[in-house]
DNA sequence: CGCCCACTTGACCGGCCGGTCAAGCAACTT
DNA sequence: AAGTTGCTTGACCGGCCGGTCAAGTGGGCG
C-alpha cells in the first residue's frame, strides 16, 4: 500500500541514487553562491550553468529559488538542532545542558560561516524572516524547557523561562560574534 | 567664477528648496520599503508610485537604485557618528568618551530600527558590504584613538588598541540585541 | 531485446526590472 | 513677453529573470 501523498515535508519526489546526488551538487553550490554573491543577485541560471547542466534540472528537483531557499534554511536549522542536543548528551542537569548548548551552537556557527550568512540574510526578507523565525522558536522551546526545569529544581532565581531562552539566544549570538 | 565639478560628494545637482523637499520625501519613503520588504523585492517603479510621482523624477535625483541605497547608508552612518560624537562632549577623560559613545550607540539603533535593518542586509550584499566595511573602519578609527590614549595614560593595560576597539563594537552591538 | 521512467536538454515565454528620453510645465529673471 | 532652468511626465527599451515544456537520453529490469 504506498501512501500517494507522502505526509513529510510537503510531497517530493522518488529519486534514485543518482538524483539524490544531482539533488545534493544543487544545493551545495546555491549554498555557496547565495552565500558569496546574495541570494538575489545570484539567478538560477547562473546555478544551473556552475553546476554544468541545463535549467530544467534545477526545476525537477525544487519547485522554485525560493523553496530551495527555505529548504536550505530548514536543514541548516535542523543540523544546529541536531548537533546541540548530541553535544548535551544523556545530562540531567539542566545549567550544564544549557551550557553545552550555548558551545555547541557557537562553535557550529563558527563552522558554518556560509550557512550563518545565509541565516543573517533570511532574517532581513520577509519572505524567510517566518521561516527564521519559526527555527527560533524552536531553539527557545529547547532552552525554555530546560531552564522550567532547573527553577524548579531551585538552581536558578524564578523568571519566564522564555524571556531567559531569549537572553541566552542572545548570548549565543554574540559568542558566535566573538570566536569569528 | 563657478566651479562645475563639485569636489563634495562626487557630483551632485543644483537643488531648489522644492527639489530638497522632493530628494528627502524619496529618501524617506524608500528607506521604509527597503526596511520593510528588502532592497532587491523594491522596485524603482514601486518607490516612484508610492511617492506618486514619474519615473523620471527618481533618475533626476539620484543616478540608480544602488546610488541611493549607498547614500541612505552613507548618510545613516555619519549621523550615527555625529550622535555618538554629540553625546561625547568636550571630556577629555578618554574611557568615559568610550563608555558615552557605546550608549550613544546602542540608544541611537534603538531609535532607528528601520536603518538598523538596513545595516543588517547591506553587511550580507557584496555590493554593499564595502560600503558598511569603511564606514565601520571609521568607528573603530574612533574608538582606537581613545584607547590609544588610555593605554598611554595607563588607564588600561597595553593592548592593541585596533582589537580593543573592534571589541567595543562587538559589545555596542550586543547591548543593542538586548535593547530591543 | 524492449519497455519504462528517472533524468536531462535548451529554446522559449510573459513579465518585470532598471534605466532613458523627448517633451512639457512652472517659477523666476531680464 | 521671452528666455532660462529646475522639475515632471510616462511611454518606451533592451535585457534578464523565474519558470515551462516537448523532445530526447540512458540505465535498470522483466
Amino acid at each position: 500500500m504506498k501512501t500517494p501523498t507522502d505526509a513529510s515535508q510537503g510531497s517530493e519526489r522518488r529519486l534514485t541514487a543518482r538524483g539524490r546526488e544531482r539533488r545534493e551538487q544543487l544545493i551545495a553550490y546555491a549554498t555557496l553562491r547565495f552565500a558569496r554573491d546574495g541570494f538575489h543577485p545570484t539567478s538560477v541560471s547562473e546555478i544551473v550553468d556552475g553546476v554544468g547542466v541545463g535549467k530544467g534540472v534545477f526545476y525537477w528537483y525544487f519547485a522554485s529559488k525560493d523553496e530551495l531557499f527555505i529548504e536550505i534554511l530548514r536543514a541548516a536549522q535542523q543540523d544546529l538542532r541536531r548537533t546541540q542536543l548530541k553535544a548535551i548528551g544523556p545530562t540531567d542537569d539542566p545549567l550544564e545542558a544549557i551550557e553545552a548548548g550555548i558551545r555547541a551552537g557557537a562553535l557550529w556557527m563558527a563552522e558554518h560561516p556560509d550557512l550563518r550568512r545565509l541565516f543573517e540574510f533570511a532574517r532581513t526578507d520577509e519572505t524567510f524572516a517566518k521561516v527564521m523565525r519559526s527555527g527560533q522558536r524552536q531553539l527557545v522551546a529547547q532552552a525554555a524547557q530546560r531552564l522550567s526545569t532547573a527553577v524548579e529544581h531551585g538552581l536558578i532565581p524564578p523568571r519566564d523561562p522564555e524571556a531567559l531562552a531569549h537572553a541566552i539566544l542572545g548570548i549565543t549570538n554574540q559568542l558566535t560574534m566573538v570566536y569569528i
